[in-house]
DNA sequence: GCCGTTTTCGGCCCGACTGTTTTCAGTCG
C-alpha cells in the first residue's frame, strides 16, 4: 500500500462524510490527513516498519494513525468500507461535476436515486432534475453543460499549453482602459505542472470597464458569470478563466489570496488569528476593525504576520511558512544559474538538427558546455547508434569542436536500460564517453519489484552518470512506471549517480515531491531539456519552474557548475 | 478528528455569486 493508495482511502472517507453532512471539522481533519499523506516523500509503510510514530506528522492524531496502520496492514479500512455500505461509491464521482457538491449529490440520490454521471445526464435530459426541490431549470442546464465539459476536458491542462492562451489574454487585458496592475495568480503563478483554471487579477480605477473589455475577447466561448468586479468565462479550448478587479490598496492581499495554495492561505490566516488579525483578499484587518493595516503589496501581508515574502512556487504549506518564520526562505534556482544542457539529440538519431546546429544554439545561449546524447541501438525506430556509428560520430564531434572552441562538447549517449537491467552499449565504448546517460524506453509495464531491480542494476554500472526521466511518465498520457522511487533515489545518492529533471513540459520527470526527496537524500540533480531541435533548448524554463516548486537552489543542481567542477561531480 | 507558552475543551479561514430562496443555502475558489 503506497501513500497514494492510503490517501485515496482517507479521501473517500472525507467525501462520504461530507455527503452525510457530518461535522465539517471532522471532514477537514480527514482532508488535512490526506494532504499530509500525499506530501510525504517517504512511504508511510516504512514509518510503520521502523516503529516511528505517525502522530509526529501534522494532522495525524491517534485515530488517523490507527487508520493508516490498518490500511498498511490489511490493504483496506473497515471504517471506509462500512461508510460505503451507506452511500454508493459512484455518488462520489457526481461531486466532481461543477455545480454539484455534497448537498446536491445527496439530494439527487435521495429524491431520484441517481448514483452515476450517466444516470444524472439521463434525468437532466428528461427534465426530471428541475422538479427536485432546490433545483430549477437553470441548474438542470448547468448540470448538463457541466457533464459535457467533464467528458471533454476531464484532465487538467498542461501549464505550457495554458501559457499559449494566458499570455495573449494578458496582452489583451493590458490594453484595458486605465489598467494599473495585472497578474495571473493561482496555480499558473505557482507554476504547477498542470492547471485546472486560470485566475487573473487586475487593478483599475473603473473595474467594470476592465471586466467589459475582458468579455469582448474573441476567444471567449461562454460567460459563466459576470459582475462589476468579477467574471468567469470558458475559452473554446475548454480553459476556464476568472478575472477579478480589485482596489489598489487590496492588490497584494488579493494576489496572496488568489495565488494560494489554499492550504498556504489557511495557515497564513491562522497566523493572523493568533495575532488578532483577520486576513482576507481585501487586506489585513485588526480585530473587528474595518480599517486595513496592510494589503497593497504581497510583502506587506506577509510582514503583518511576521514573515518575509515567500516565492509563489513553494506556497504549498509543505513547511515553507515555518521555515520563513525562522528566516529561511530559499534562494530558488533561476534560469541564469544554468551553465549547460546535459541531454540533447541530433540527426544522428531522432533529433531534427545537426550536431553543429545544436552546438551553435547552445553557444548562443551562453552555455559553457553541452552534452550530446543520441539514442542507443535498442531504440531502432530512432536510428539509435551502435558502437560502429558511435565511433563515426566522435569524428564529427572532433571536427565541430575545432570550429567551436567557445563551448565544451561532452561526448555522451542516452543508453537504453534493457529489460534485465543491462546496458545497450559495450563497456569499452561506455568508457570512451565523457558522460553516460541511461533511460527506460521499453517494458514500462513490469511489476514494481522487477522494475526497481532492473533500474538498480543499471545504476550499479560504474560508468553510469545520469539516470534520465526516471519514471518515464508523460503527463496526462502515460502513467509513471511502477518503481520504488525512494529506493532508487537512495541508491543513486550512495552511488553518486545524478537523477535528471527532464524539462520537457510533457515529462517534468522527476516531479516536485521526488525532487524534494532527492534533495533530502543528498542525491544529485541535473536539469536537462532532452532537446530534439534547437528551439527545444528553451524548454529549460519549464524545468526551472519545476525545480523551484521543489525548493531547489542553484547549489542543488549540478549543471549550475562550471565545466571542470561538473566533470568532477559527475562520476 | 486534531490541537494546545492563553486552552486537554472548545475552538478550527473568508467572501462572492447564483439560483431559487421570501431571507438564504450551496458551491466555488
Amino acid at each position: 500500500m503506497d501513500n497514494v493508495a492510503i490517501a485515496r482511502i482517507l479521501e473517500e472517507v472525507a467525501d462520504v462524510l461530507e455527503i452525510q453532512n457530518a461535522n465539517p471539522f471532522r471532514i477537514r481533519a480527514y482532508r488535512n490527513a490526506v494532504r499530509t499523506v500525499q506530501g510525504q516523500t517517504e512511504p508511510l509503510s516504512r514509518w510503520i516498519e521502523e516503529n516511528r510514530p505517525l502522530t509526529e506528522l501534522p494532522g495525524i492524531g491517534k485515530d488517523m494513525a490507527g487508520h493508516i496502520g490498518e490500511i498498511v496492514a490489511t490493504g483496506t479500512l473497515a471504517y471506509r468500507d462500512q461508510l460505503l455500505t451507506e452511500i454508493p461509491r459512484s455518488l462520489l464521482e457526481l461531486m466532481s461535476l461543477p455545480h454539484v457538491g455534497p448537498k446536491k449529490a445527496k439530494k439527487l440520490y435521495d429524491e431520484l436515486g441517481i448514483t452515476s454521471v450517466d444516470a444524472l445526464e439521463e434525468a437532466a435530459k428528461a427534465g426530471r432534475i428541475a422538479s427536485v426541490p432546490g433545483f430549477g431549470e437553470k441548474t438542470q442546464q448547468k448540470i448538463l453543460a457541466g457533464i459535457a465539459d467533464h467528458r471533454r476536458h476531464g484532465s487538467r491542462m498542461l501549464l505550457a499549453d495554458a501559457e499559449t492562451f494566458v499570455e495573449p489574454l494578458l496582452d489583451w487585458l493590458r490594453r484595458s482602459p486605465g489598467l494599473e496592475r495585472l497578474e495571473a495568480a493561482g496555480s499558473y503563478r505557482r507554476r504547477r505542472e498542470t492547471i485546472g483554471d486560470v485566475d487573473l487579477l487586475a487593478v483599475a480605477p473603473d473595474p467594470a470597464a476592465v471586466i467589459q473589455h475582458f468579455l469582448a475577447h474573441p476567444w471567449i466561448e461562454k460567460v459563466a458569470m459576470a459582475g462589476d468586479t468579477r467574471a468567469t468565462v470558458s475559452l473554446g479550448s475548454g480553459l476556464q478563466v476568472d478575472l477579478r478587479a480589485v482596489a489598489p490598496e487590496s492588490y497584494g492581499a488579493a494576489l496572496v489570496y488568489f495565488t494560494g495554495s489554499k492550504e498556504h492561505n489557511v495557515k497564513l490566516r491562522r497566523r493572523g488569528v493568533e495575532r488578532g488579525l483577520r486576513i482576507s483578499e481585501y487586506g489585513v484587518f485588526r480585530g473587528d476593525g474595518e480599517e486595513s493595516i496592510a494589503g497593497r503589496e504581497e510583502a506587506d501581508v506577509y510582514a503583518a504576520v511576521g514573515l518575509p515574502w515567500i516565492p509563489p512556487e513553494i506556497r504549498e504549506d509543505l513547511g515553507e511558512i515555518e521555515a520563513a518564520a525562522q528566516g529561511h526562505v530559499p534562494r530558488l534556482i533561476r534560469r541564469e544559474d544554468v551553465r549547460g544542457d546535459l541531454h540533447m539529440h541530433s540527426t544522428w538519431s531522432d533529433g531534427k538538427c545537426s550536431i553543429e546546429e545544436m552546438v551553435a544554439a547552445c553557444a548562443s545561449r551562453g552555455y559553457g558546455y553541452m552534452v550530446l546524447s543520441d539514442h542507443s541501438k535498442a531504440l531502432a525506430m530512432t536510428n539509435g547508434l551502435d558502437a560502429r556509428r558511435l565511433r563515426e560520430q566522435w569524428k564529427e564531434i572532433d571536427a565541430v569542436r575545432a570550429r567551436h572552441p567557445e563551448i565544451r562538447i561532452l561526448r555522451s549517449l542516452e543508453v537504453d536500460i534493457l529489460a534485465d537491467g543491462s546496458l545497450d552499449l559495450e563497456d569499452e565504448m561506455l568508457a570512451g564517453l565523457d558522460v553516460v546517460l541511461v533511460s527506460l524506453h521499453s517494458r514500462f509495464e513490469l511489476p514494481e519489484a522487477r522494475q526497481t531491480e532492473r533500474v538498480l542494476r543499471a545504476l550499479e554500472h560504474p560508468e553510469v552518470s545520469i539516470f534520465c526521466h526516471p519514471t518515464a511518465r508523460l503527463i496526462n498520457r502515460r502513467r509513471p512506471v511502477e518503481m520504488d522511487v525512494d529506493a532508487v533515489l537512495r541508491r543513486a545518492a550512495e552511488l553518486g549517480v545524478a537523477v535528471e529533471l527532464n524539462a520537457n513540459p510533457h515529462r517534468l520527470d522527476l516531479k516536485d515531491s521526488h525532487l524534494r526527496r532527492a534533495k533530502e537524500l543528498g542525491c544529485k540533480v541535473v536539469i536537462s531539456t532532452d532537446a530534439h531541435h534547437t528551439r527545444d533548448l528553451d524548454l529549460l524554463r519549464h524545468g526551472i519552474d519545476q525545480a523551484r516548486r521543489a525548493g531547489l537552489e542553484a547549489g542543488d543542481v549540478l549543471n549550475t557548475l562550471e565545466v571542470e567542477e561538473l566533470v568532477q561531480a559527475l562520476r
